[in-house]
DNA sequence: ATCTGATTGCAAGTTTGTTTCGTCTGGATG
DNA sequence: CATCCAGACGAAACAAACTTGCAATCAGAT
């Protein structure tokens, strides 16, 4: 009973299914997870309410976008002191080019994934969030040649 | 004319409030950029035959369905034999854990973004995908403690 | 000036999402 | 052991959204 547990084997299959494609009728999902369509609709709800559902996004193609261009970036920062940490973290969110950001253990502080147009435009943007950034002690850009797996998927197993 | 560009800036507008939440009405999103609801209709039909999206999904919070952890890979191998890459490529993506992989230049060879349930499913997964492939030279674990910023979107400017 | 091709808005038709209502199940209580 | 109650279910009615056909409009080329 989904009520106080938040995951049962139906919100799974559901969430599975959604994950694919929110476009999917509710009533063919209620076919494929053996649930009538206001029973799989009322379950939807309840995941967006929770926040097991975090949003309904469309996926664009960078490249047909103007943004052929991923990067990874490796953020190592002089003082770890929170609240640099926090300035930082607020620095990188206000960045549109900034798709992810992670904040992390290791040789790294953070690790950044970034989308650009132009080499150009990442050389203007190192400008601004790094060498401007006093607390920036050095940082390492990986070129993505390849995007071979892209997404957020979660696995429900 | 969308008609041979692939995009204006209409259909940009519509692509930024998708990118956001893909639930908004069309005649909601018409409104918003002084379009009929078919004339919306029909450009993200286009954009979607086209390839400019990708999909619609859900985004859902791992931590909510049991995947805390949040795990970056650089991965360095032996040899880039045209084969073996691609054998590594092909090895990646089949595992549902690793979210996001990339081929990239620098100091790595590919950078993976993992989700597991606990740090021992992590461990396992390293056996399967790192220790027992023999063109893999060496690899660096970064683990997230914040998920400062997620998300696919491109910006549209 | 005219033609062509593409896009638009409107309106009708269709599909999908949402609400209502009565029923059922499982667990706790007396 | 019967009763009660909360939560969830399905069927049907309802509301909203999506989709399509059509005539009108606009831009660029002839």
């Amino acid at each position: 009973m989904p009520a106080s547990q938040s995951l049962d084997s139906f919100d799974r299959a559901i969430l599975a299914i959604l994950q694919k494609d929110n476009t999917t009728p509710q009533r063919v999902i209620g076919e494929a997870v053996n649930l009538s369509a206001p029973a799989v609709q009322r379950r939807i709800k309840r995941m967006e309410e929770t926040g097991i559902i975090r949003a309904n996004v469309v996926l664009v193609d960078p490249a047909k976008v103007g943004h052929p261009i991923t990067l990874f970036v490796e953020v190592e920062v002089e003082s770890e002191r929170a609240e640099l940490i926090d300035a930082a973290k607020r620095s990188f969110v206000a960045v549109p080019e900034v798709q992810q950001c992670y904040y992390v253990t290791g040789d790294a502080d953070f690790i950044l994934v970034v989308t650009v147009a132009t080499m150009a435009d990442y050389e203007a943007l190192t400008r601004r969030l790094f060498f401007e950034n006093n607390n920036v002690k050095r940082f390492r850009t990986f070129v993505a040649m390849d995007r071979v797996k892209v997404g957020l998927e979660v696995p429900l197993g």
